[in-house]
DNA sequence: CCATATTGTCTCATTATGGAACAATAATAG
DNA sequence: CTATTATTGTTCCATAATGAGACAATATGG
C-alpha cells in the first residue's frame, strides 16, 4: 500500500503518478462557531494554496484523495465529496510553482512535471477542527486555518475552487438532510444539544435559522435519538442531549 | 481554432492531447415522451459505449466538451453540465478497446495511448432529439438512441456513468427551476403548451406530477410568458401557448 | 348538434413554515 | 435561601405551500 515513491520535487518526470492530474482539497473545519478552511503557506513567497495531491498509477482516484487527506490532517474517517474538476488553460501558469520551488532551493527545468499543465479534481471535506493534526506537504512550510472572510490571495484558481466548494456544500446540505450519512456527526461531540446542531447549520449556511422550526424539522426526520438532560451548562434550563441514530 | 491533429487511432503517442484524461458524455434526448441517451456501437464487437473525447493541449476542458459534443451531435447551443469524474483503477481494462481497434484492422501495441489508464470527466447534455444529427466517432460505426430501460451492455463503467448522470440531472431539476437558464428551452418548441412542459418534467423525473399543482407552480415562477391560444390540437379545449421569458 | 377529451381555474383539506409566546429550570447574584 | 436571568422545550396561530378533486369552457370528431 505505502510503496516508496521519490519525493515529488526530486521526481522531475513524476514517475509513479498519473500525469497532468492533480487533486485540490477544500478542507472545512468547524471551530468556535466559525467555518474555516485549511491553507498551505509557502514561506518567503507570500503564496498560499489549497492542499493538493496526486494520484498514483495503481490507486483509485478517490482512494488517493483519502490518502492525501489523511497525510494532511492525520484523520482517516472523513466526510469527503468530489465536487468539480477544473480544467481551464488559465490554470497553466508556471510562475507560482517555480517561485515556490526556487524558494526551496530547487531549480526545475521548464518541463519538470510539476510545471506542466494540470487538470485538478476538487474535493471538499468536513473535519473536526479539534481532532485534526495539520501537516504541511513537502513543498510548503505551514498549515493555517483561515475563515472564509479573511482568505489571503491564493495561487492560480484556488480561490474559485474554494468558492465553488462552499456553494456545493451549501446546496448539498438540504439533500443530505434526509440521508443517514449524517455528515454532521464527525463535526460534533458524540452527544450534542439542539443548539449546537443549529449553530453548525448556521455556520455552514452563513445565515440564521429559526429555533422552533429547526427543532421541529430535525425531530421530524427521525435521525436523532434523545438522551438524558445535560447536567452542566449556563445559567438556564438544561438542554437535552442528542445523538445520531446509526441504524442499519 | 481547428488545427489538424492526427486521427486518434493513428496517433499511438496521443500527440496534442492531454494524457490520461478522457471525457464521457451522457447525451439525453427527449423524444415522443421518452428520455433516451445516445450510444455508440462498434460493429462486429457487440460493444456499446458512451460518446467520449479528449482534451487538446491548448484547449479549456469545458471547451473541449462543447467541441466534442458538437462533433457528435451537430449542435452548438447545448445545455451541458459536468457532473462527476471517474478515476477507479477498474476502469483500466485494455480488452474492450483492443477488440474495437482490432475490428477496425488496427493492431495497437500495449502502450498505445488509448490503451493506457484514463480518468474520465463525465458530462451530461440535454438536446433536442429532432435537431440532432448524430455522427459516429472515428472508431465507431453507429450512433443509436436508447431508452434508459433498454440499455445494452456497456463498456467499462459506462453504465454507472449513465446512472450517475441521471441521478444528477434529477436532483438538479429543482434547483435549476428558479434559475433563468431555462434548461428546458432547447428541448421544446419556441412556443409550447403547459402539458408539453409537464410531460418533459415527468419524463425526466420518471414520475407523474399533479396537473393543477404543476401549473400553479410554473406560473408562480414568472419564467413563462403566455401567448395566444393554440389553434390546432385535439378534440378538446385549446391550450395556451407559452414561451420562456428571456430577460437578463 | 352532440359526445368527448383536455384545459384553465377554483375550492377545500392537508401539510409545512414563520414568528411569537410561555412555562420550565439551571446557574448566578444577592 | 430567594430572586434574577438566560436559554430551552413546547405550544399556538397566521401564513404559505401542496395534494386532490370539482367544474365549466371549448375545439374537434362523429
Amino acid at each position: 500500500m505505502s510503496e516508496k515513491l521519490t519525493p515529488l520535487e526530486q521526481n522531475p518526470e513524476g514517475i509513479g503518478y498519473l500525469p497532468g492530474l492533480a487533486m485540490d482539497f477544500v478542507i472545512f473545519g468547524f471551530d468556535q462557531y466559525q467555518l474555516k478552511i485549511l491553507l498551505l503557506e509557502y514561506r518567503n513567497t507570500n503564496l498560499f494554496a489549497l492542499p493538493g495531491g496526486f494520484v498514483r498509477e495503481n490507486e483509485n482516484m478517490n482512494d488517493a484523495a483519502r490518502r492525501v487527506l489523511s497525510e494532511r490532517t492525520g484523520l482517516s474517517d472523513i466526510y469527503l465529496d468530489q465536487f468539480y474538476t477544473f480544467g481551464d488553460l488559465a490554470r497553466y501558469d508556471q510562475a507560482p510553482l517555480r517561485t515556490i520551488m526556487q524558494a526551496k532551493g530547487l531549480n526545475p527545468t521548464d518541463d519538470h512535471w510539476l510545471l506542466r499543465r494540470f487538470v485538478s479534481v476538487g474535493y471538499y471535506a468536513l473535519i473536526d477542527f479539534r481532532k485534526a493534526a495539520p501537516t504541511p506537504d513537502p513543498l510548503s512550510d505551514n498549515c493555517i486555518w483561515y475563515t472564509l472572510e479573511n482568505l489571503p490571495e491564493l495561487m492560480l484558481d484556488h480561490k474559485a475552487i474554494a468558492q465553488k466548494a462552499l456553494e456545493t456544500l451549501r446546496a448539498d446540505l438540504d439533500r443530505k438532510l434526509g440521508g443517514y450519512d449524517s455528515w454532521a456527526a464527525p463535526l460534533l461531540p458524540k452527544a450534542f444539544t439542539m443548539g449546537e446542531l443549529q449553530k453548525l447549520y448556521e455556520t455552514i449556511l452563513g445565515q440564521q435559522l429559526r429555533r422552533s422550526s429547526f427543532q421541529r424539522k430535525m425531530l421530524s426526520l427521525d435521525i436523532l435519538e434523545r438522551l438524558e438532560k445535560q447536567y452542566s451548562g449556563g445559567a438556564h434550563k438544561a438542554p437535552y442531549l442528542y445523538q445520531f441514530i446509526m441504524d442499519k
